[in-house]
DNA sequence: TTGAAAGCGGTACCAG
DNA sequence: CTGGTACCGCTTTCAA
């Protein structure tokens, strides 16, 4: 009925002050049983429920962090995300979102938006980059996390992944299976200038004489890793092995073969990156790259809400080093034949389209 | 530097007053020329970000929306949501998430958060139910929709997927294909009271004398899926065909047949529900059951937001009807044979564990 | 076209 | 233990 129910209001149903229903409303300081009972009362009987913008431009605490990330479709980025909001939770904070599908102008904008919401603490978990991004954030004094970009600043920390060896060791052992003739799979963003995870892999690549590479970038997405298998498959010669720039993409990927009747590990090896839960579901189970996404989402609570600095961080940054998984999408480089880029799609499969 | 950066820092270094210095903010009014360069320069400068809780305390209004779900990580859900940001944005408004995890306490709490927000808008797409629920609502003149729950009243509508008449067509395929013993997958929150579809996949099956089901519960996940379809193959009879209540967890039940040498669908069929993107990407392809999570978000939006009224809108309850879609993971049942019962696990496999 | 001032709904400090 | 009151930062009349 009202719209505006507000403090007063409650404080007039219970005969008290203001002030009164705010200290129960924060069970703060020692209220008289009664008394409490009587605010307690009026606020179940006129619903009321506690404007909270009106709290934190009073209190100038915001008990809310903010967390920004390239695409949270991808099970990578939701990992981080719960575990963040599971800790904050316990701690009483709330945790808001917002997604910038790997654009910049989208970072800057949810930057923005969440400087504007005077969030306590600020998590960045993305590829992109803006360089207006510190110019943005200097001045404010918000606590944030970086993670994979950036570099340490005032009031920000970062959280970084050594993804150069766990490449290495992706390319090693695909080296020691004998294959020489590598593709890789990336999203749009690694397109963008130095960028990181491409660089890398070329660099792996280039330490080996022996190998070479060839590269297709498309949407971070199932169907992105499709398509990009889909031109890795339709120009040149065939790579024996994939390496994907993470689990969604290689599961995509993983299809687009089977569309042509290309076997994983038989035909075609194809590595992932992440280790999420998809790529143990998947068919064959994808041989991947773990990166601990609840370890990250603790280090990004722990310094973000205040009153828990675990020791863990001791700088203004910290290296996680990845693990290797072997699983199945992987087997030796079939010698001489190039066989299956002859057979004709779906060839093999013998149940219904 | 200063933690405090407001309206009247930015006033007083452009020489105007703070009423001034809103009016450009919003582009109202008729600002002269020079005087707003001379704001917009003051604001850089400052890098001033104006305070959101102020804004929308003092102007009354929210511009954004909130959405409660019941697991952000099921794609399901997940497409809504995307669907309803990505119109959101379009009119400028922001959207908020929340999880419930399917746990009611959460459902109640996330409510009452957002009415704390005093957003513009409110949808609930959640499985699990609180009758407190309408209780909490009432009162607060936030427009509402309801996606699979709850009645209509006021402010509030209603979105629901006849439920139903895809289980009936999933079941009538089935056993047209001869499966006569069926087995049914479902998350926790099927075990509730009235769960509408258990209730439903039961009703299907009782109409139909030939036919007999035994029913798994676990969570909604991918390992929730497999869990259910152990305890399903642990116990009894195997059933011959396996209806899942989502695509998510039906990918993880194939993960546990793969485990058990037992192949789909030659040796049992499986199906899935709400076609996701994943159900085309995994092996086999899900036979599913399409909901338009598109049209739902259009629909949540166009009734959220005010000033696009679309004219699908004419009552307080939209119904969709569903599509049924034959993939892979369906076909006949094998006839006389409980042989998979007896094939050892992983037996089939030929890459390496 | 611009400024002054009254709220919006709470919090927190100061008296009592 | 409780009430009064000065803000918090912005929007919005009302005058000038």
């Amino acid at each position: 009925m009202e719209q505006t129910m507000n403090l007063e209001e409650v404080a007039k149903r219970a005969k008290v002050s203001a002030a009164t229903v705010s200290r129960v409303l924060n069970n703060a300081s020692v209220v008289k049983g009664s008394t409490r009972a009587r605010v307690m009362k009026a606020i179940e009987e006129l619903r009321y429920h506690p404007n909270l913008h009106a709290r934190s431009l009073a209190g100038g605490k915001s008990r809310t962090i903010g967390m920004i990330v390239s695409n949270m479709e991808n099970p990578f980025f939701f990992d981080i995300y719960k575990t963040v909001e599971l800790d904050a939770h316990a701690r009483r904070f709330e945790v808001v979102v917002a997604n910038t599908d790997y654009r910049s102008e989208q970072l800057v904008a949810s930057i923005r938006l969440m400087i504007g919401r005077r969030v306590a603490g600020l998590a960045v978990v993305v590829s992109e980059m803006e360089p207006a991004l510190i110019e943005e954030l200097t001045g404010s004094d918000i606590p944030v996390v970086f993670y994979d970009v950036g570099a340490p600043r005032h009031n920000i920390t970062n959280i970084r992944v050594n993804y150069r060896r766990g490449v290495e060791k992706v390319v090693d052992y695909l080296h020691s299976l004998g294959h020489r003739r590598l593709g890789f799979i990336g999203h749009h963003s690694i397109l963008g200038p130095i960028n990181e995870r491409m660089k890398t892999v070329l660099d792996a690549v280039a330490a080996n004489p022996a190998l070479e590479v060839r590269a297709a970038a498309d949407a971070d997405t199932l169907e992105g890793g499709r398509q990009a298998m889909r031109a890795l498959l339709g120009s040149g010669e065939a790579p024996t092995a994939v390496i994907c720039v993470n689990d969604v993409m290689a599961v995509g990927a993983l299809r687009e073969l089977r569309e042509h009747g290309i076997q994983a590990p038989r035909d075609i090896s194809v590595t992932g990156f992440d280790n999420i839960k998809l790529s143990e579901f998947c068919y064959p189970a994808l041989t991947t790259v773990h990166i601990p996404r609840d370890r990250i989402g603790h280090l990004i609570c722990d310094r973000l809400i205040p009153g828990s600095d675990r020791p863990e961080w001791n700088g203004d940054e910290i290296v996680i080093d990845p693990e290797f998984m072997v699983r199945d999408s992987t087997g030796p480089a079939r010698q001489v034949q190039h066989a299956h880029r002859s057979v004709s799609p779906r060839l093999s499969r013998s149940w219904p389209g």
